[in-house]
DNA sequence: TCTTTTAGTTACTTTATGTAACCTATTATA
DNA sequence: TATAATAGGTTACATAAAGTAACTAAAAGA
């Protein structure tokens, strides 16, 4: 009999990462704050996603969300230290794509 | 304007590992060879999906399936060389994990 | 008042996932 | 010889998530 159990908050954490967009979200806001319509525009996601996304990661507290009353109205979307900190995760991803993904 | 666009091998990587499953299924390979039955066990996938999950994976290069004509039959799973150097990046994962993700 | 701009939301269609019953091959057992 | 047990799946159907496109809110300038 096999007792073995996969680390959960390791499951937690990859439960994160294999969501639809998230991890490109978080990567795309790794190089700076960006707006609303600028990650539409980069990822390829829509509208209802993207804001569903933002705010899932925001209750998770790897993102923020600061609005700028200008006209209009500027909002940019920020990663916490806990988002920036995947940056070593997102750094061997790319790095395994160099090496294993074909260039297109 | 802006014209940045995200890295295309960066994309298809990151793509793999947002699939549900799929990041679950290298972890627990990484361990070692594993049976079909075993892993539906450990990961708490259905039989269909890990089916579904380990021929794309067998296509894409990352997972061999090895027949050995026991009784009853045993069919191990196993990473190449491509699926192995994933590692690094679930290793990451891992410790981010462990910093950021409250014990159960 | 009407238009423009950003940041969304709503309603609806399509695709992915979950669930449970079923199938096949092989050998052990009654 | 029939029956059952075991591994490794597949099939059919229900539910949930994602894609698409049209619409809305708020604020200020023409």
């Amino acid at each position: 009999m096999d007792t073995s159990v996969i680390c959960p908050r390791f499951e937690t954490a990859i439960s994160l990462l294999s969501q639809r967009w998230t991890g490109l979200i978080i990567y795309q806001l790794l190089s700076g704050p960006q707006r609303f319509s600028h990650l539409t525009e980069v990822i390829g996601i829509s509208g209802r996603l993207l804001s569903e996304r933002l705010k899932n990661l925001e209750v998770q507290g790897l993102v923020t969300r600061t609005v700028y009353p200008e006209t209009p109205v500027r909002i940019e979307y920020a990663l916490t230290e806990k988002g920036y900190s995947l940056k070593p995760v997102m750094d061997e991803i790319q790095n395994w794509s160099q090496t294993w993904v074909d260039p297109v």
